[in-house]
DNA sequence: CGCTAATTTGACCTGGATCAACTACGGTGG
DNA sequence: CCACCGTAGTTGATCCAGGTCAAATTAGCG
């Protein structure tokens, strides 16, 4: 596995790259960060709502997300997260979780300091508004969600997370050829959607029968890829690629 | 009317202050900013998806909403904002818009160059983590909204609908006394919600029943707060607020 | 091979959408 | 002061997307 030699930063260098650029003091500043590597097993709280963090959580491996739970045992997820990521950057700033960070799949992790990453920015204001860049592109994600639960079906609800997870893995090369992984379950997806368990499983049956995807040990393949954009009526231009993807 | 002689920049150092703390020396750099004040007529796009903006809007007055079209003339808002709010920093690091900017209501706003806010935010890495900090309290919104849309039905999302935008003028002096204003239509609470007109007006219908609100000419009255925080499950601290509000 | 979690299917139900009037109200002009 | 008009709110009737409950069936995994 490369993750096993390549630089535990990589990740993060990679990630910032795909939406912005990054000179060679800025990529050594990053590299030179103190990181605690650490691997977790599947389904595993790293911060919970209320408490207060004090690091940054930078994904290697695996799938992350976040949370919420109300009342008797409802959940709203919010996010994914992959390789690159940093699911809790706002705790830099917001250091009272207001929500939790989980993992979905069996994960590695890099936990940065909070005073190590405030030595950063302030070092390295360009840096700082890089990080806040990134936050301001989660947060037009959260919004094309909200667009998606507000007022799109069930089906083009789905149909434009399998754009979106496809294109944000893509942009870091773990996509490819209308293939990507999708290491989740079907509660996972209907927690993200707003959606039930049945109806999530009963729209992927639809969308199998009419031949528009396949979605079998967690991969996920995308067969009539306009129909699905069109059903999604997908515009990447809020995940704020640096490069533009054709298609 | 008091924002006719008062410091444009005022609502903004009131609405900092009601999420963080400032010293002399950070409000008398932010009171500096250059400002070209406007008044708009309700109903007027600021900027629209796909602009690429070069300034950022600060409210002094009057209610702006942040939304999406999609297919057909569906409508979503993200957001709700009032004086003090500066509902388009993001654009300062992101300056093409992912959606649209409008006023509700009658408004004057402040218009600052970008180029005016990188200069601050350069000179002052302190106002920029606060500014930074306002827009993830945004994003916590977001997620709050996403709850909302997600897992609560139509009457506890109002409810919640009504406890935040209640609690955000109290934070900067526009509420009191479980009455504020709210001078927005039944459509555009839809367009919020996710739900049909016809729906939120048989909701409020049910709420004004239960003697639990009035509103009226604009105005909502909290007739029962703590039912309506209980059906909301509303819990104030995703807005960050500096200080706790004992109601 | 056996256990558990995940998926699939069926039957039935309901919250909220849709469509179509109708009513109330805040201007505006005469 | 009133008649008129356009916008916003209200109500009824009907429909359907998606929820709920319960019971298989299948897939992974130790």
């Amino acid at each position: 596995m490369a993750s096993d030699v390549e630089h535990p930063l990589l990740p993060l260098i990679r990630k910032l790259e795909s939406l912005t650029t990054l000179s060679d003091e800025e990529r050594a500043a990053i590299e030179s960060l103190p990181v605690k590597v650490q691997a977790l097993r599947a389904q595993w709280d790293i911060v919970r709502d209320g408490d207060a963090s004090s690091h940054c959580c930078l994904i290697l491996e695996g799938w992350l997300c976040r949370y919420k739970i109300i009342s008797e045992g409802k959940r709203q997820i919010f996010s994914f997260h992959i390789a690159g990521d940093i699911p809790d950057l706002q705790s830099l700033h917001i250091p009272v979780m207001d929500h939790n960070l989980a993992t979905l799949t069996a994960a590695t992790v890099a936990f940065i300091p909070h005073a190590a990453m405030h030595d950063l920015t302030t070092r390295f204001p360009s840096i700082a508004a890089k990080f806040w860049r990134d936050t301001l592109v989660d947060a037009a994600i959260f919004r094309e969600w909200l667009v998606c639960m507000g007022r799109r079906s069930a089906f083009d609800h789905l149909a434009h997370l399998f754009c979106e997870l496809y294109f944000k893995q893509e942009a870091i090369g773990l996509a490819d050829d209308y293939c990507c992984p999708l290491p989740i379950t079907q509660v996972d997806l209907a927690d993200a959607t707003g959606l039930s368990n049945v109806h999530v499983n009963r729209v992927l049956m639809t969308m199998r029968g009419m031949g528009m995807i396949t979605l079998r040990s967690n991969t996920l393949i995308i067969k009539a890829w306009d129909e699905l954009l069109q059903a999604a009526e997908f515009d990447a231009s809020y995940l704020h690629l640096r490069k533009r993807i054709a298609k």
